[in-house]
DNA sequence: ACATGATCATAA
DNA sequence: TTATGATCATGT
């Protein structure tokens, strides 16, 4: 198998980018940072987006911070999801920054966490932190959308979520809240701010939080595909 | 052993 | 500060 060369422009349809990321199964971080002339870090600990920004990168994402789809042309997110040797998620994964104000007339329907997960393409990468970063293989993608259970799934715990944040208790959310999707500080420390509603319906200052899939979601839409 | 809460880099 | 990309590291 030779290299898979660095994307020039983004996928134009969806088999397109199936086909780029197909290409990439099978080979290591290592062989295709060297192949885009990138330098490779020792470990994750402070570069922790590394991984994800490799693959857009051959993927034919376009870099940068938006709050859309990393291919929103055709409607597809993508996601790189670290997996140990039975392919089983080391980390929950991360979906979108969860809204702490200006929550009156939002509906799971047009919920952010549901548009971000209408369709993802996910890319398994073997995550062990005993496997150098270099030597850790690429598995094979798998472009899914939310079966009707699964969206039930997500709804039920979004809008239990999403209850707590209006009342004004966000800050007694705790990520056994949901059980599938959790809701978790997502910030740069725990000094970072933003507003919310507090218990008496004032405005407060907490810490931001983000909307995370829970490992036995995410392993279990994984085991689906690969095991069925 | 594992999930929760905390944290890191970068761009705009 | 908020958004992107996530994993780290400690407590249970």
């Amino acid at each position: 198998m030779s290299i898979p060369l660095p994307a020039t422009s983004p996928p134009r349809h969806e088999q397109e980018l199936l086909q780029r990321a197909q290409s990439l199964a099978g080979h290591t971080l290592g062989e295709l940072a060297a192949h885009a002339g990138l330098p490779i870090p020792e470990n994750l600990k402070r570069e922790k987006g590394w991984v994800g920004m490799l693959l857009e990168v051959y993927l034919g994402a376009i870099a940068g911070s938006k709050p859309e789809q990393d291919f929103a042309d055709i409607g597809i997110e993508l996601k790189t999801i670290p997996v140990d040797s039975r392919g089983k998620p080391l980390e929950t994964t991360f979906v979108c920054v969860a809204p702490l104000t200006g929550n009156s007339g939002v509906t799971w329907e047009s919920s952010h966490v549901r548009h971000k997960l209408a369709r993802v393409l996910w890319i398994p990468v073997e995550g062990e932190r005993q496997i150098p970063l270099s030597d850790r293989h690429i598995g094979a993608p798998l472009l899914w959308q939310p079966s009707p259970e699964e969206d039930e799934q997500l709804r039920q715990d979004w809008e239990e979520l999403m209850d707590l944040i209006v009342l004004g208790k966000v800050e007694s959310i705790t990520a056994r809240h949901g059980e599938f999707l959790q809701i978790r500080p997502k910030a740069a420390n725990s000094k970072a701010l933003t507003e919310a509603i507090g218990e008496f319906g004032q405005p407060i200052l907490t810490l931001p939080r983000g909307f995370y899939l829970k490992k036995r979601f995410t392993s279990a839409l994984l085991a689906r595909h690969f095991l069925l």
